[in-house]
DNA sequence: TGAATACTAAACATAATGGTTAAGTATCGA
DNA sequence: TCGATACTTAACCATTATGTTTAGTATTCA
């Protein structure tokens, strides 16, 4: 189950979490609402140009999908991005875990 | 917001894991591995400073901890750190896994 | 057809990031 | 005490990120 995910997409996907905007934008999303981006951008006080952007920042992530409906467009939630971004975490948090009894041994010969 | 999790510190977390160099620091302490700061920047092409400055971002999102020992640092996983990133993506898979639920009642009950 | 709507793109200012080298601090070892 | 080691801090530079405003494109509606 080790796949080579690239290190690019993996970048792009934790720094597009790294704006609490686009944290709302797509908590929102995930809970199932699709969207257009001048909805997304109501609760904001930035302008929709900002908006907009974020939501492409969270597009190139693959954490959400942009479909054009007439003039407007519908965003709406990937589940991959998130995904891929939970099992990098849960990797190296399970690696620990296996390990942590021997680092609680060498901890208490060590120190 | 809603939830107690400082925004701040979720930024910063994210931001960290952002980078290639800082996930493959985080990845070798992860194994239970408490190195020091020349001992984590030799696989790497650039400077010590950088690494020690990649550390120190490390260090400020809550991922790792350093420790002044004689004249080098212990560097070494802080496990709340990635369980605070990986608890904000479940919450939100969970939300979405949820509603998909809801929805899919919805649609067989037709109501 | 012409105005309004829902964007996206371009151009710009400013701040943050990520690298460098040089200099400073603290500790160890001879 | 003096030099080497293991850093950190400072100063600098290039690039990227995030906001702005203005302009452009596509679509809908009167």
């Amino acid at each position: 189950m080790l796949h080579l995910d690239d290190e690019d997409t993996l970048d792009r996907t934790f720094a597009a979490l790294a704006h609490p905007a686009r944290r709302a934008i797509l908590a929102r999303l995930a809970r199932g609402e699709i969207a257009s981006v001048t909805a997304l951008a109501e609760p904001f006080d930035i302008s929709l140009v900002a908006v907009s952007r974020h939501v492409k920042v969270l597009e190139n992530a693959g954490l959400v999908s942009r479909k054009k409906e007439g003039r407007s467009r519908r965003c709406r939630y990937e589940p991959a991005g998130v995904a891929r971004a939970k099992d990098w975490l849960e990797t190296h948090q399970q690696y620990w875990s296996a390990q942590l009894e021997a680092l609680s041994r060498y901890l208490k010969d060590g120190e």
